[in-house]
DNA sequence: GCGACAG
DNA sequence: ATCTTGTCGC
């Protein structure tokens, strides 16, 4: 797919707030996706003691879950690791990754979140924004928010609250094991993010699709 | 000042 | 994120 690479791509946080800032107000947490046939999920990792960064993305039918296509690139760190500011980090190689692609998937699941950051503005909407494609943000641990006690089986979920905000939602993706944090990146609601995470789970803790992508990137060959 | 803190 | 073997439980 073709993709529009911003020009200076900011290195520090002092630099990466106005952007924030700017780019925030661009988020859509509505409903505004096509039917979905394509789904995409996308992982970062790192070599040579993080400074190569390495995006691998899969794309598979939906709903059937099938491999459709995947893409692996790498590139160096230029952004360290700073919680709020993860995008800037890993955003790069995605983009490079998601530009191999023949196919442009519907929606992408992203690992790490959406709007539940103190910005509203995660690693899922800074992606959906800049590729304008519908983007969900189904992250393995908490950033921000807070919630109720979830029950244990899966497909229960609670919401996660900022400042009496519902900025997401806790989902049990399998039932005993520890749940997603689930929420909006770009052109989507919570409730849909919701479905489609759990429409993409089946026999393991995470989407298939980011399952597809950490083995992509974990082989590397 | 003291913790918390996506990957 | 990454370094790593076995092990407990459904």
């Amino acid at each position: 797919m073709k993709i529009q690479h911003p020009q200076n791509w900011p290195e520090t946080a002092e630099a990466a707030i106005p952007i924030q800032d700017q780019l925030k107000s661009l988020v859509v947490t509505t409903d505004q996706l096509e039917s979905i046939q394509y789904v995409a999920g996308v992982d970062v990792g790192f070599l040579d003691n993080y400074s190569i960064s390495q995006a691998a993305v899969a794309v598979l039918s939906f709903p059937d879950l099938q491999l459709q296509e995947q893409a692996i690139t790498q590139r160096k760190t230029t952004f360290p690791y700073l919680p709020g500011f993860l995008s800037f980090r890993e955003v790069p190689v995605i983009l490079d990754a998601l530009e191999k692609l023949t196919i442009t998937p519907d929606l992408i699941i992203c690992d790490g979140q959406g709007i539940a950051h103190p910005k509203r503005f995660g690693l899922a909407c800074h992606l959906g924004v800049l590729i304008d494609v519908p983007t969900i943000g189904a992250a393995k641990s908490r950033l921000i928010g807070i919630h109720q006690e979830l029950p244990p089986e899966k497909g229960s979920w609670q919401p996660l609250i900022d400042n009496g905000e519902v900025i997401g939602a806790v989902v049990r993706s399998r039932t005993n094991v520890k749940p997603l944090y689930v929420s909006p990146g770009h052109r989507i609601s919570l409730e849909t993010s919701i479905n489609y995470v759990l429409q993409c789970t089946s026999k393991y803790r995470l989407p298939e699709t980011t399952r597809y992508a950490d083995h992509l990137a974990s082989q590397s060959d």
